[in-house]
DNA sequence: ACTTATTAGTTGACATATCAACCGTTTTAC
DNA sequence: GTAAAACGGTTGATATGTCAACTAATAAGT
């Protein structure tokens, strides 16, 4: 058996996904998709760009995730004023009157692995990463 | 920006996806596909099943992954004639003969991730993703 | 000002992965 | 010994994500 980080991560990454579209299927919503509205909760109207800059996706998928949101009803794209090439992104009263439950349950999975790695140890590795992938982006 | 290291799980594995997309177009595989590879240097002639849960992978996907290796040449695949049902996966010789390349390209972005986090935390973090994994399985 | 370069977003092609339904084969339970 | 359950693999539908090529709008350089 070859182990290394990068195959736990990969494999630790792949068990939220599943863990998060069987929590998210209530609110027909998917693992991919819930990542945008986390982000708009913190900063409503942001822009695509803004988006897959603060998630690290690739535009495109931006772009298709969003325009499922839309017709889900989660959000809604209206183009700005200013400069007309940006799309800025703002959450439907539903997906406003889901936050805490949605917050809750996304979150959920990350206090697990909390508890198990101990607070200590998962602050460390999270302050590691955070400044890994700011180095490798 | 909301962080957890739900997320930099995810960003750093796309990261890792990216990097072995890039060093392995010249040998015409995927990041997908080399983790077979890397395990069946590990051990030649595992069947689909073992495969898949060396990887911890759906076995759909593994079904799908093998089917493309054969087509490229670098594994074979015969039924097992105890069972069946099992094929047994082997490696080519085309594939032998890249293995020391192929680990070598494979490993580099882990060592890179090693030296960044420090030997100490590197291990550390790796049993705990280990003891939790098999929780989690 | 006008050409050029950059930026924001979309689309097509493809890779990665899951789940569920299905088919043979083997094991088990009686 | 046979019916039922479990197992290994395949396939279809779908979700997640990348890259490259494109359009339209804005910014920069001259």
């Amino acid at each position: 058996m070859y182990t290394s980080l990068a195959r736990y991560l990969a494999i630790l990454h792949r068990h939220n996904q599943r863990y998060l579209n069987q929590v998210l299927k209530p609110y027909s919503l998917t693992s991919g998709e819930v990542g945008f509205l986390m982000s708009l909760y913190q900063a409503e109207g942001q822009t695509q760009e803004e988006l897959s800059t603060a998630l690290v996706i690739d535009k495109a998928a931006t772009a298709r995730a969003l325009k499922v949101l839309i017709d889900k009803g989660f959000v809604t794209r209206t183009q700005d004023e200013r400069d007309k090439r940006c799309n800025r992104i703002h959450l439907t009263e539903h997906a406003k009157a889901l936050e805490a439950e949605l917050t809750n349950r996304v979150r959920r999975w990350n206090q697990n692995l909390t508890e198990r790695l101990g607070k200590e140890l998962y602050e460390q590795i999270c302050a590691h990463l955070a400044s890994i992938q700011k180095e490798l982006s």
